[in-house]
RNA sequence: GGUCUCAUAGCUCAGCUGGAUAGAGCAACAGAUUUCUAAUCUGUCGGUCACAGGUUCGAAUCCUGUUGAGAUCACCA
């Protein structure tokens, strides 16, 4: 629409002798209660017109009509011109780039990008707030490479520390040599198993120290397990032979889990890191840091850097024993990946709860003079919670990634099953859809709401499969599929004459013209949920055309080639963006 | 307490950098299938956009304050 900004720009300067700039002009969408397509306000042309808002509107659109071709009509209502484009101009519009094979392929950039999700702990299964994460990096990586950038997915494995150690242990001591084949559990849950183990019988001595007479916070500390957990720790930082084997054993449990699970939802990634292998990281940046005097040493050896200026606060970025914390290794990791790839942009995908952790990390980066610091961006999304509020594993009031996930598989087979839509299905077939409506149904409720709103589940009330669902888009498509096949469309031999649109036809095309920019859209604001409801607008009003145009009863077969030019363009559309998403759409349904 | 987010229909959410009478879905109710898949469609009902000021020709949107909810402020990650 480029060149009607540019239109407007020169009708402002020959009506009224000024010069605006293209991106003051501001251009919307006609309501759908008024004739035509873009409507350009007009209020703020009324002081250089010296006019009403309606003569302006009047002006502007004669000259845009007198010197823009595809422009057929316009109207002004109050401050508002709205501006009709010729049929033959949306007809344009489809067969030169809606239909074409390259539509909406975005060129390369040549940026770099990368985009780092899920990074999850070894000591426990996935639950529905990862499943939030993985899906949201994953959808935001094939966004930004459907808006041309060269895209690295990442993984910084969060599989050392005390936690692990504590689901060691606990095997180590209560395990009597369970495995996942002994045990038939999948590797992470196996872990998770003693992990919560290890909580409930730490908490026990804990509670038999306080009666013991000890304060809470004196037996948090002197509790026989926790301290054999750090002991556990040092060994394995000492490189311990039995401690690394036990560690690399369940860890290797644990992956194998993890990728059945990422196998499942989908997911996947270019490349591994293991803070195993970045934890020492980023001593050096300190030491960079104290010669550039961005931080500074206290008495006791512990180094700090001092953001107060910055409405932040004071922040320990070294221990006094010298050790890590969690910024120094975020530091380190930082660099080696720039190092690694020397990307554009930098993408992390975690929760908001680590806002203040990010504005940190990143503020000290600049501070080191760090160049490709301004390309780090914190994709910050809210927590999935529960009605009861947030999810707890104490409270077992988590909701399991693998389970919620067999959950809608189940749901899926029971309502295509009640609703007698897999006959002629092979088994096999059926499984596969049942795997792709349930999935579908999970990916587009987490997908669709804006990254950064927390999220309500409410695991009572199962996830939906009619009106603004997945499974109504892939119904949808399904539908359009099955109408192809029907009529033997064949997309190269098509042809329809057709030279006017009626609305709804129209709307179809408007609609399906907006998809490049919904891309761009969703990539400059990391957002799947554009996509998401880009994609049921179109569902939607395909819909409504699938009812009122009947295409096997089509009056002539040149009405009914349009049609099912119409109906190919929506399934193309709704099936590419739905790939963004990372939801598959069946052919039948 | 400091800082940061959020608040739109009974419920879950849209509403692009301020623009026309604030839109969907679910739920409720009334209809539509001799016709391409009814996981569908059409219609009805449902709103003081938390509240109060301000800026503006114009505010759900921007600013300030109030209330409410959440997060964070560890030599945890």
């Amino acid at each position: 629409m480029d060149f009607i900004i540019e239109a407007v720009v020169k009708a402002i300067k020959e009506l009224y002798q000024t010069d605006i700039a293209a991106k003051d002009i501001n251009l919307q969408e006609t309501r759908k209660e008024f004739e035509g397509q873009v409507t350009l306000v007009t209020f703020p042309y009324t002081k250089l017109s010296r006019k009403g808002p309606e003569q302006t509107g009047t002006e502007i659109g004669e000259y845009l009509q007198n010197n823009v071709p595809e422009i057929s009509a316009f109207n002004v209502i109050k401050g508002f011109l709205n501006i009709s484009f010729a049929d033959s101009f949306w007809l344009g519009k489809l067969h030169d780039e809606i239909l074409a094979d390259d539509f909406a392929v975005g060129k390369p950039n040549g940026k770099k990008v990368m985009v780092e999700y899920s990074s999850p702990n070894t000591n426990k299964p996935l639950h529905l707030g990862h499943i939030r994460n993985n899906l949201l990096g994953f959808s935001v990586a094939q966004i930004l490479a459907a808006a041309g950038y060269e895209v690295i997915k990442t993984n910084l494995v969060n599989d050392r520390g005390i936690h692990i150690c504590k689901s060691m242990l606990a095997w180590r001591e209560f395990g009597e040599g369970e495995t996942p084949e002994s045990s038939g559990l999948k590797g992470d849950h196996l872990a998770g198993k003693y992990y919560v183990w290890f909580d409930k019988a730490y908490k026990q001595q804990i509670l038999e120290l306080v009666e013991e007479g000890q304060t809470e916070e004196e037996a948090k500390k002197n509790a026989p397990l926790i301290k054999e957990a750090q002991l556990m720790l040092q060994k394995w930082e000492a490189g311990d032979e039995d401690t690394i084997n036990l560690w690399k054993t369940m860890n290797g449990w644990v992956y194998a889990g993890f990728a059945e699970t990422y196998k499942t939802l989908g997911v996947e990634f270019d490349k591994y890191y293991y803070e195993s292998n970045t934890y020492l990281l980023g001593k050096d940046i300190i030491e960079e840091g104290l010669e550039k005097g961005v931080f500074f040493r206290k008495d006791d050896g512990s180094v700090w850097i001092d953001l107060t200026a910055d409405g932040l606060d004071q922040k320990l970025v070294l221990r006094a024993d010298g050790t890590s914390v969690y910024i120094t290794q975020d530091l380190g990791t930082a660099q080696l990946k720039y190092g690694d790839y020397k990307m554009d942009e930098s993408i992390y995908v975690v929760g908001n709860e680590q806002d203040y952790h990010f504005k940190v990390l990143f503020l000290i980066l600049q501070k080191l003079g760090k160049e490709w610091a301004r390309g780090l961006y914190h994709l910050s999304y809210g927590m999935v919670d529960l009605p009861s509020g947030k999810m707890k594993s104490r409270e077992g009031t988590v909701v399991d990634a693998d389970d919620l996930m067999a959950d809608m598989f189940n749901t899926a087979a029971e309502t295509t099953e009640a609703m007698g839509k897999v006959d002629g299905f092979s088994e096999e077939d059926k499984n596969k859809l049942y795997r792709t409506i349930g999935m579908g149904a999970l990916k587009y409720f987490l997908l669709k709401v804006d990254p950064k709103k927390r999220l309500l589940f409410d695991p009572k009330e199962s996830i939906d499969f009619q009106g603004h669902t997945g499974p109504y888009i892939q119904f949808t498509h399904a539908r359009i599929k099955s109408v192809l096949k029907k009529a033997g469309y064949n997309p190269t031999e098509s042809k329809s004459e057709t030279t006017e649109l009626d609305e709804l036809e129209r709307e179809l095309i408007v609609t399906l013209n907006k998809y490049p920019q919904t891309i761009s859209d969703a990539a400059a604001s990391f957002s799947p949920a554009i996509i998401a409801n880009y994609i049921y607008d179109l569902a939607k009003i395909y819909t409504r055309f699938y009812h009122e145009k009947p295409i096997m009863l089509a009056e002539e077969e040149n009405q009914k080639q349009f049609r099912l030019q119409l109906s190919a363009a929506s399934a193309k559309v709704i099936s590419k963006g739905m790939n963004l998403l990372g939801i598959d759409v069946p052919e039948r349904m």
